[in-house]
DNA sequence: ACCGGAATAGGACCCGGGTCCCGATCCGCA
DNA sequence: TGCGGATCGGGACCCGGGTCCTATTCCGGT
């Protein structure tokens, strides 16, 4: 498709990591590095001018770190390809960069034709994540829809229903028209309510029950 | 690396896009189809017998969709490779299907050969997501530290410092006490409060003080 | 056949929540 | 200088929320 050079700039603090990227992008990537740099200024400097398709940024660096420098260069240009390669494996590190908008994430280690496969992906607009990353990606995105199971194991169907409908604000004669009841019935289950909630009153256990996810 | 062709299984209801698919991968991508299915059922079935290094799976199928069939196949194989490729480009069917355990994402109407990168990343146990599904997971990364601004503005300041301690579940009295005020005045307040909120009494006001951030 | 718990409901009672009206002070702005 | 709004509070009043006790029905488990 794209049979023109891909422009690469390189910033990394580590002057023979740049040489083998270099040599490992011309002569077997199809890529051209058009600029190198040592740390976040010089990075920003650089890719602003040259205006390339990926910018390869190691994340710790002396001065400006791979982390601001990337979310200084999203900002002025949002559609720039940014591929972290680092030594840095952890939760902290990747999300962090992710949320600089670095559309990549690679450790350094990662074979070469990863490497190159990450810096493809990356410059025609794609996300290239490493194995580690995707797996991190997806504990983060499945953590939030975990915490269900069963609100309050310990009231019984009725309480949940009159729980469920104070969690949406209702009035006691409101709950007992709702559920055909009457008001002095839902009194009594509110009041076994509080007991098992241990709170003091129906704002409290409004509070208790949309933190477990009722009402909304 | 790998030399032996990689082993797919793909899981479409569209027997001409399962026939392009095959001639795609076989013909220039050095993969080997070895199970073709057209629902869930038969795609689970397909991958846990034949094990492939990826199962490329449509979302919407007749019977069991291709979320479910995902969902189902990585609870069952967590390393196994599952590549979406759908018509779907929205947010909802992204991200479920990364909660699903997708490792990659990919739209009906990309290019042959990014079709085949994504192939072989997820074959490698890498992410591929196509070009907006990164900006997607981006957003999504960006947006919980946003959601701040100002929570009422045509409250004033004492209103906000009541409102805001009604939001923990504190009674009028305990409010007056912490303000070093009379509950009367209290009373007053959370009178005009309630106006300006257009709610009825301290429960729903609590439940939109939180639903703004109050509170917690 | 019996017991215990869930669900329903009434009575009596207290008190906090909520409303409306009124008055006071203070401050900023026209 | 005067007006308006924010803040503070009192009085009077109503009623819903909350508690405690008692009682009935029904059902499942022993």
């Amino acid at each position: 498709m794209d049979e023109e050079p891909l422009r690469v700039v390189l910033v990394d603090d580590h002057p023979l990591l740049r040489h083998g990227l270099r040599a490992l992008l011309e002569d077997l990537g199809g890529a051209t590095v058009v600029g190198e740099a040592s740390n976040g200024e010089e990075g920003i400097a650089l890719a602003l001018e040259l205006d390339p398709d990926v910018v390869v940024m190691d994340l710790v660096m002396p001065g400006l770190s791979g982390l601001d420098a990337t979310r200084r260069l999203i900002d002025q240009r949002p559609e720039l390809g940014v591929l972290v390669l680092t030594m840095s494996d952890d939760d902290a590190s990747v999300f962090a960069a992710l949320r600089a908008g670095a559309r990549g994430y690679v450790l350094k280690g990662t074979g070469g034709a990863q490497f190159l496969a990450a810096v493809r992906s990356v410059a025609r607009g794609e996300a290239a994540y490493g194995a580690g990353v995707a797996s991190r990606i997806r504990r983060f995105l499945t953590a939030p829809p975990q915490p269900d199971a069963k609100p309050f194991p310990d009231l019984t169907q009725r309480e949940r229903e009159i729980l469920d409908l104070l969690a949406d604000g209702r009035t006691n004669t409101e709950i007992a028209q709702t559920l055909f009841l009457s008001s002095k019935t839902v009194k009594n289950h509110l009041t076994s309510i509080f007991a098992k909630l241990q709170v003091a009153d129906r704002v409290q256990a409004t509070i208790r029950a949309r933190q477990a996810g009722l009402g909304d």
